[in-house]
DNA sequence: TTATTATTTCGTTGTATGACGAAATAACAT
DNA sequence: ATGTTATTTCGTCATACAACGAAATAATAA
């Protein structure tokens, strides 16, 4: 019941669910993800922390980065039905779309240059 | 979008999947699920408006009682697979069974017992 | 080593939500 | 009609949570 919960209130955010979605793609670094969102870094950490302590995605450090991707095959039974109803859901609505037509920008664009916390002036 | 966050929002609360893991065994009015739960009144029918509103449960008034039920054919796919999802995932645990258990002697008793507001004294 | 940089953690703020009791509503019983 | 009763709505309170920025962390780069 607690796994369970976990994953529902991992669910019951949007922004929660649309890194989901665009995960569906591959891995993504946190900071592509912070880009496609347009939020603080902290807050989409905040959003991957949670997804990660409902087993939803994993991750992985790689050089400077590091990726968050789904699950290639789920512990839980909880967990693969969980995504399963996500993309059945909701993989063909625009938002959805949306998103993976932002994000196909995103990653033409190398890592280091999305990624650099603009410093200006 | 919409219709799945307010599905997601719904299952996010422990005692609104308990609700529907009640419903399993058939259609229950408020004061029986009030009973079973032991909160007030009011928040057994806000819980069960939020479910409603989601369309995960169907509603219908007889006599004096307003019953609850899962829908037998759930209008949208993503009712459906919300509703298998959480039976496949905790029907078998023992919260679900301590309920089920709970609400056996609920049933046996006759309604106008069990909805029956003590008025004291 | 030190500097840089991506990410996380922490503390704060405003909003959302779950619980309750009281009052309003709806429908049956008399 | 009036009274009774199950349910809902409303207002309140306490807690939970999403967003942010600042500071801490971890790990690469120089």
């Amino acid at each position: 019941m607690r796994d369970f919960m976990a994953i529902t209130k991992a669910l019951s955010d949007p922004n929660r669910v649309r890194i989901l979605l665009a995960l569906r793609g591959g891995e993504l670094c946190v900071c592509q993800i912070t880009k496609l969102f347009g939020f603080a870094p902290s807050t989409v950490s905040k959003h991957l922390s949670i997804l990660h302590h409902a087993h939803l995605i994993l991750s992985r450090k790689l050089k400077r980065w590091v990726y968050y991707r789904l699950p290639e095959k789920p512990v839980t039974i909880a967990v693969r039905e969980a995504l399963d109803w996500v993309h059945k859901s909701l993989a063909k609505t625009d938002a959805a779309k949306a998103d993976a037509k932002k994000l196909e920008k995103i990653l033409k664009t190398d890592l280091a240059v999305i990624c650099r916390r603009q410093k200006c002036c």
